[in-house]
DNA sequence: ATCACGGCGTGAATAAATTCACAAGGAATT
DNA sequence: AATTCCTTGTGAATTTATTCACGCCGTGAT
């Protein structure tokens, strides 16, 4: 029903909202949303649309109510827990990095074939042997992955978390999973996205003079009536 | 000119062909790159036709061929240099995934506060203060980054960067990047990604039989005449 | 030869995402 | 109490992305 792309954005604007509860803000305006989203006013409040909280025209949405209502969009009520499969360079960066994050939403076994890894705790984490996966899913209820281990394993490690009743895998490694219909996988592909980068940083600098213009045309425009982005 | 989702998936190709091309296979039909990207073969021609090659009705695309003009597409032909930023749990797995992969897109220099790192070699790869940025950018004419610092520190890490002459920016911090028009950033949030997983993982569970059946029709259909995905 | 098949490139159609633009409303000001 | 200002929510319009569908062309079988 609603977008992939809103979906995205509303976790975008959590983490905005919650820096702002931070620093004491207690309300916010979909056009300064949108200014730290890198968003239009509009898209802002279509995506708050989807949420189903309601703002005030004067006083914009309520930081702290606001965030309550895209956590009870987003989130899970019995919280999800997520195993990590692959404790190499890039799993223990990212178990340093989701460790005590969110709180409903964290990762708590890994997996591996390394049996130096095996039965050790890291960045508070149990260690498993992949053989172990189907008891230690069933036990703790997971239903997430991340899947660091090399391309040529990945699909392999897909099929046994599918077969462990896995719903959801976040994927690094280069490599096209292939899973049945309800399993969702979102790729995480560094080599394309490095890519994107040195493309458009080449064609930027070639329009480079064009976007200063559109740009300073918007910053006009911005005083004028309606929605300028 | 050509959209940004098109330069991701030529990347994907560009991939998926070098691995066609590991095992011997020739030549390649838009179908079968298709199944391999997960897109739809009517999708994969137009985006090769940003790339100015043209296949064969009879033999599809041929590997090599396909692979060398989607690289004059995406590569600058001088080789363009990149920069980590921030050495830390991230950075140090980005360098060894990066180190010797492609071979015109490299990082050639990292650069960290910590005095620790400073002067040593990692990953092949130097690592210098951030007071060196303007002079080893200069000398290596590198105009991409990549930001692995913590989220508090990557403004102002990106307004170096942004001085020293960069026009490419692949930022990991969870930080909405202010950059002048010209500088392109692309974003790679981990915590977004993974929230859009939990969230469609659980969508995907109520979807499923739906989709299901949806497969099967273009299965179905898949034998009929025209590109059914 | 002729024909049928299967795949390519691409204009046209469709679908999806974003933006426009305006009614409605609350607070501050006159 | 009327006016002004600035906001929200959302239909409608627009823009962007994807898919359809067909003309064309080699190849291999008849
Ligand atoms: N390092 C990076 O920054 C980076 C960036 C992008 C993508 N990736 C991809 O992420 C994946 C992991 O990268 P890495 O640098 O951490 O590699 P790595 O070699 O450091 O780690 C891989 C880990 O996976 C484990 N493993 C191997 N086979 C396994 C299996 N069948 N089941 C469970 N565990 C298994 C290994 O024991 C090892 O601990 C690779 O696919 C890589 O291409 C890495
Ligand atoms: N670890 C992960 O898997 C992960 C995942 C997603 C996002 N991130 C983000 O990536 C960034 C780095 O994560 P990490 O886990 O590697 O953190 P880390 O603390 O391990 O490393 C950060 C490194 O940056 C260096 N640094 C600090 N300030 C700097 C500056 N001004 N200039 C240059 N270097 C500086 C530090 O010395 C340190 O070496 C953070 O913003 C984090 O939120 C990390």
């Amino acid at each position: 029903m609603v977008s992939h792309r809103t979906v995205g954005r509303l976790s975008l604007y959590r983490r905005l909202l919650n820096g702002l509860a931070g620093q004491g803000t207690r309300n916010v305006y979909s056009h300064q949303l949108a200014a730290m989203a890198g968003a239009t006013p509009a898209q802002v409040r279509r995506d708050l649309m989807a949420v189903g909280y309601m703002g005030s025209s004067t006083h914009g949405y309520d930081v702290s109510e606001l965030t309550k209502s895209i956590g009870n969009f987003l989130d899970d009520q019995t919280g999800q827990a997520a195993a990590l499969f692959g404790i190499g360079n890039l799993g223990r960066a990212i178990l340093s990095y989701f460790t005590g994050r969110r709180p409903n939403l964290s990762i708590v076994a890994a997996f591996d074939v390394d049996e130096n890894k095996i039965g050790r705790v890291i960045h508070g984490c149990r260690c498993y042997s992949v053989e172990e996966l189907e008891t230690v899913a069933r036990e703790n209820d997971i239903r997430l992955g991340i899947l660091a281990v090399p391309a040529a394993a990945a699909q392999n490690v897909a099929e046994n978390m599918v077969r462990a009743g896995f719903r959801g895998i976040l994927n690094f490694a280069p490599a096209p999973l292939k899973v049945p219909a309800g399993v969702y996988v979102e790729d995480i592909d560094m080599t394309m996205s490095l890519e994107k980068v040195a493309y458009f940083a080449r064609q930027g600098a070639r329009l480079q003079a064009a976007e200063i213009v559109e740009q300073e045309n918007s910053r006009v425009l911005e005083t004028a009536k309606g929605d300028q982005q």
